[in-house]
RNA sequence: CGGGCUGUCGUAUACCGGUAGUACGCUUGGUUUGGGACCAAGUAGACUGGGUUCGAUUCCCAGCAGCCCGACCA
């Protein structure tokens, strides 16, 4: 898109209430704006590379068998009291409405999902398989921080899987492992298989965490293993696997993913009839990726003191295109006729181009390309129509070279 | 939820118990144009409620909001 009808505008100064650089870039760089504490609201640029991370779990949640459906936000409290969490989910926001009814704001979706899909399940041969979501998630969080890292309101794929038996989970528990390395590193992201606890869940459960400063959660990293723990479990840092000591980082938890057996079909007697002819209750594993936290994370771990560096997978646009005109008004517009073509003819090819045509100083213009952070700047000025070319460069590189305009369209 | 810090033009900041200044932004005009250009003019502000005081944006109290540390959490 031109960026002179782009919606949004950059700004020099960081905002005084962002303390995380995921949060100060997003920001300046109009990708997000702050409603509250840990509330923020997606503007062009954010909605983009949001829906690009989500697009992307999506595609690998379909891959592994799920089905994607879209449950509600505002839920029945008696699901809740059902489960007990109603009491004991402090972070639930409940509200009560001007006729004196009670609700939940969805936290997690175990509530709605059981009795749900519970309609559907009265065989197993109705088993096994997995549902899914992305969605808006409110959780009443004592303290929001870290930008999109942490916030009361935020986005959420959630699977459910429902099975047989526990050996059946198992199986389909590690496809979903399988699943998860393949989004983060679509992602671009390093993530950490860990063995954490399984909180109000269960025993135990596994999570994948991004190295950075900015994370909230201490792990040991085992290199021998490429696995770590959570600090949560393991005070001393043995690696479940050999047992040597890990290293400590802290990191950013983007995936959750949880055996929930029976703990949630018992109290809505979500029960299929086997075989023989017996009722049995279904097991069920639950599989959680924060999307909007994956933004903050990517945002985090690729940006330099210049700003963002998406990677592709994600970027909002493939190519910056730059047009410096110059001061000499016959030549100028020459190059504005000639990049405003190359533009059509880079958009006719699929590419997506953020085409930086407003009348600022080219300084500005480097400026707000390294700021928002598209992977490939290409410029276009006197200098390089005199030798049919446009100037090219990775924002993750240092390094500008020529390359003709037909090298260009062909790449 | 405990502890700490902070609320001033759209943004970032300064000063002050006596009519609030600067920079950026924005508007207009002119000069500029390969790393956030320059000149001129204009534009716009003290979180809310109490209290102290002749007078409060400044001091005190409360509320609200934000940030940081901790606890908690995807």
């Amino acid at each position: 898109m031109l960026q002179s009808t782009l919606a949004t505008k950059t700004s020099k100064e960081n905002p005084k209430d962002e303390h995380a650089l995921n949060a100060q870039l997003l920001v300046r760089a109009g990708y997000v704006d702050k409603v509250l504490a840990g509330v923020y609201a997606y503007l062009p640029l954010g909605t983009i590379v949001l829906r690009k991370i989500e697009q992307i779990v999506r595609e690998e949640m379909d891959r592994v068998g799920g089905q994607e459906i879209f449950m509600s936000s505002l839920h029945p409290k008696e699901n809740w009291i059902a489960t007990g969490r109603w009491e004991s989910l402090d972070a639930l926001f409940k509200l009560t409405s001007r006729y004196d009814n009670e609700y939940a704001l969805g936290a997690t979706h175990e509530e709605e999902v059981v009795p749900l899909m519970g309609k559907f399940i009265r065989s197993y041969r109705d088993l096994p398989f997995a549902v899914y979501q992305i969605q808006t998630k409110f959780r009443d969080e004592p303290r929001a921080k870290s930008g999109l890292l942490r916030g009361r309101e935020f986005r959420m794929k959630d699977m459910y899987s429902f099975h047989t038996n526990t050996t059946d989970l198992d199986t389909y528990y590690s496809r979903v492992i399988e699943a998860y390395r393949a989004v983060f590193s679509r992602l671009g992201l390093d993530a950490i298989l860990t063995e954490a606890s399984g909180g109000s869940f269960s025993k135990l459960s596994h999570e994948f965490q991004v190295v950075t400063e900015t994370g909230e959660d201490t792990i040991f990293y085992c290199k021998q293993c490429d696995k770590a723990v959570n600090k949560e479990i393991s005070d001393r840092g043995l690696c479940m696997t050999c047992g040597a000591v890990g290293a400590p980082l802290r990191a950013s938890e983007v995936g959750n993913i949880f055996k929930l057996g029976t703990k949630y079909t018992d109290p809505f007697d979500c029960s299929f009839t086997d075989e023989h002819g017996a009722s049995v209750r279904a097991v069920m594993g639950c599989y959680g990726i924060g999307t909007s936290r994956l933004m903050g994370t990517i945002a985090e771990v690729t940006a330099d003191e210049k700003g963002l560096a998406w990677p592709e997978s994600v970027a909002p646009f493939s190519v910056h295109l730059l047009a410096l005109p110059g001061k000499k008004a016959d030549i100028a517009a020459t190059i504005m006729t000639r990049v405003r073509s190359l533009y059509d003819q880079l958009t006719a090819k699929g590419n997506a181009v953020l085409f930086d045509d407003r009348d600022v100083s080219a300084g500005e213009k480097f400026a707000d390309s390294d700021l928002l952070g598209v992977p490939l700047r290409a410029v276009v000025s006197e200098k390089t129509l005199a030798s049919n070319s446009v100037e090219v460069k990775e924002r993750k590189s240092s390094d500008a070279r020529l390359v003709t305009i037909d090298q260009f369209l062909s790449r």
